[in-house]
RNA sequence: CGGGGCGUGGCGCAGCCUGGUAGCGCACCUGCCUUGGGCGCAGGGGGUCGCGUGUUCAAAUCACGCCGCCCCGACCA
């Protein structure tokens, strides 16, 4: 194509909204464009990217025996009542009335829809296993969406589903996913990580994300390079570091002592001197309306997530100063276990085994001594903390890090959540009514794209991995206006595209700065330069990927660009 | 939903405190010039100053209300 002839509008200022780089980036190379908070105009460069994603896509999921389908993207509200999740998604997701005042919702996910496919046309076990996807778009009402295309309103999903009979033609179902979603992040060039993730208290027993390193990423996941343990901060187990101070011996009985004004951990830890490994941490939570106390070490953090899994709870809350005064007749910063009756007490595993030590007395201003766990309280134990740095990995020991990152995909064994309540069933062999058992994996289009630019961008702009980029090639003139410049462009141009590539001919009457400065920001991975030297029949072939340029003969460019791509 | 910031030509900003002519850089258009990293000269077009109400002889500027966008937090199948 000819660059004289396409809608390119390059920025030369960052634009003052966009903070992370890929926002930047699709911006100022004339990629996207906002129309309304969390929702973009794909413009043609990221339109022709975006394509090439879903192409990998495609061609990976039909390899696995995916087959497209295209759903609606406008529900009715009865399969989401079905299913429950109309009021599970809240305030998330977008909702209208049709003319007759009818409730229908825009889709978020396909797992309902999906199913009332299942339901009316699958009827036997030689019908399975199925797996079916689509690319579409989706729509989730963010209460705040931010970074650009990392966190929108509305998004481009590959989403599919796997229908099997039992759970071993799941684990068959998933693993192929997974299989597939390596191979489609391998191929868009980018540098990942799989964790195990949170599967929820939805029914999920397994479940993946495929996470690429970045610091606009929103996730935090714990890796061990040394075991390979790789893990979500969500779901993440590790050994803590061990308490600092040795308890004190015996059962020794809770004494109160006063600690005026002392409220937090570090408060009163720097006033009774004993280290926050020696404190007990009380925090109060409602758990789908009931109240919760959790007990952790006082130098751990509660994972919120963890805690719901443990009460199989759907929604929790801190609770409100007014509620902690109610059940505890005192205020945060003097709570504690002993005496508590009028609710459940679930403590950290690195409470186990520990004694003597300090927590509040549930009366303002003043602690407990000498406070054991099962002698002076009785808990339920859970693991409810998030991993630290410092922790190693739990079996090992050896050091765990932790950083943030974007989830690109990820993938989940559903099991019978929706089949059951929304009565799909087959007979078996037996002739017996069964139960299909469901897997549901997701990848984000447009984050494929923003990982890649985070991972892939210098000063001047994007670095594009030749298997998204918009154009495989650019071939730049110097002066167009001279004549064996123009033909010698032409005719490269021309012999690129025979060759298959994807070309662009930059035949603007710009000067040679202005179209050097604009491939460098779209990214396009190969530059053919066509100057002075083509009356020797030179030109030169610069790779955007560390900005090397070499003098070639003309003759071989299209063919040089060709193995550099294929390598 | 809590906290903070911003809204002035397409983009980036100044002007606002202390009310009175809307300004700069880039981009755009025309001409000349130039052609290896966002050239140069000259001329030119384009702005309901987010919206509304109020104060005032007079509002981009002051007050009140609303809307939008960004950031932090909460939230995030």
């Amino acid at each position: 194509m000819r660059w004289s002839k396409l809608f390119i509008p390059t920025l030369r200022e960052n634009p003052a909204e966009a903070e992370v780089a890929s926002h930047q980036l699709l911006l100022r190379a004339g990629y996207v464009r906002q129309l309304a908070a969390g929702i973009y105009n794909y413009l043609f460069l990221a339109q022709r990217s975006l394509q090439r994603i879903i192409h990998i896509v495609r061609e990976e999921m039909d390899a696995i025996g995916g087959q497209e389908m295209l759903l609606p993207g406008l529900n009715p509200a009865e399969v989401w009542q079905e299913s429950g999740r109309w009021t599970v998604m809240g305030d998330n997701m977008f909702r209208l009335k049709d003319r007759w005042g009818r409730d229908l919702c825009l889709g978020m996910t396909h797992e309902e829809v999906m199913t009332v496919i299942a339901r009316g046309e699958l009827r036997s076990y030689k019908q399975l296993p199925q797996i079916w996807y689509q690319i579409q778009t989706k729509f989730r009402d963010e209460p705040r969406p931010k970074s650009g295309l990392l966190r929108v309103r509305q998004f481009l999903m590959k989403d599919s589903y796997s229908f099997d009979l039992d759970a071993t033609g799941l684990d068959i179902s998933y693993q192929k996913h997974y299989e597939a979603y390596c191979r489609i992040f391998d191929r868009c060039g980018l540098r990942y990580t799989v964790v195990e993730a949170h599967s929820g208290a939805m029914g999920g027993s397994q479940s993946h994300e495929f996470m690429v390193a970045s610091d606009a990423g929103e996730d935090l996941i714990v890796v061990c390079p040394k075991t390979g343990y790789a893990a979500n901060l969500e779901k993440a187990v590790s050994r803590p570091v061990p308490p600092l101070m040795a308890d004190p011996e015996g059962d020794l009985t809770p004494e109160e002592f006063h600690t005026p004004g002392r409220k937090t951990i570090a408060e009163v830890a720097e006033f009774t001197g004993l280290p926050e490994t020696s404190q007990m941490k009380s925090l109060v939570m409602v758990a789908d309306g009931q109240p919760v106390l959790a007990l952790l070490r006082g130098d751990h953090q509660l994972s919120e997530t963890k805690l719901a899994t443990a009460l199989a709870a759907t929604a929790i809350r801190p609770a409100h100063p007014a509620e902690i005064r109610e059940w505890f007749g005192a205020d945060a910063g003097s709570l504690g276990p002993v005496g508590v009756k009028n609710m459940r007490i679930l403590a950290d595993l690195a409470l186990q085994g520990r004694k003597n030590m300090i927590a509040g007395a549930n009366r303002d201003d003043y602690h407990l001594r000498h406070v054991t766990p099962g002698e002076d309280f009785q808990a339920e134990f859970f693991d409810l903390r998030q991993v630290a740095p410092g922790d190693t990995e739990i079996h090992t020991g050896e050091p765990l890090e932790i950083f943030k990152a974007m989830e690109v995909g990820h993938i989940f064994k559903l099991g019978y959540k929706y089949s059951e309540s929304m009565g799909l069933r087959v007979l078996d062999e037996n002739g017996k009514e069964v139960t299909p058992i469901m897997g549901s994996y997701g990848i984000g289009i447009e984050r494929i794209l923003c990982a890649a630019i985070e991972l892939y961008h210098d000063a001047d702009g994007m670095v594009l991995p030749a298997s998204i980029a918009p154009f495989h090639v650019v071939i730049t003139p110097v002066n167009y206006n001279d004549s064996a410049q123009r033909e010698g462009a032409e005719k490269l141009y021309s012999e690129c595209k025979d060759l298959g590539l994807d070309a662009l001919l930059d035949d603007r009457d710009e000067r040679p700065g202005v179209k050097f400065k604009d491939a460098d920001l779209i990214g396009v991975p190969f530059r053919i330069t066509v100057g002075k030297k083509l009356s020797q029949g030179t030109v030169e072939l610069f790779v955007r990927h560390g900005k090397q340029s070499t003098d070639v003969p003309a003759i071989e460019a299209p063919q040089r660009v060709k193995q550099l791509i294929a390598g």
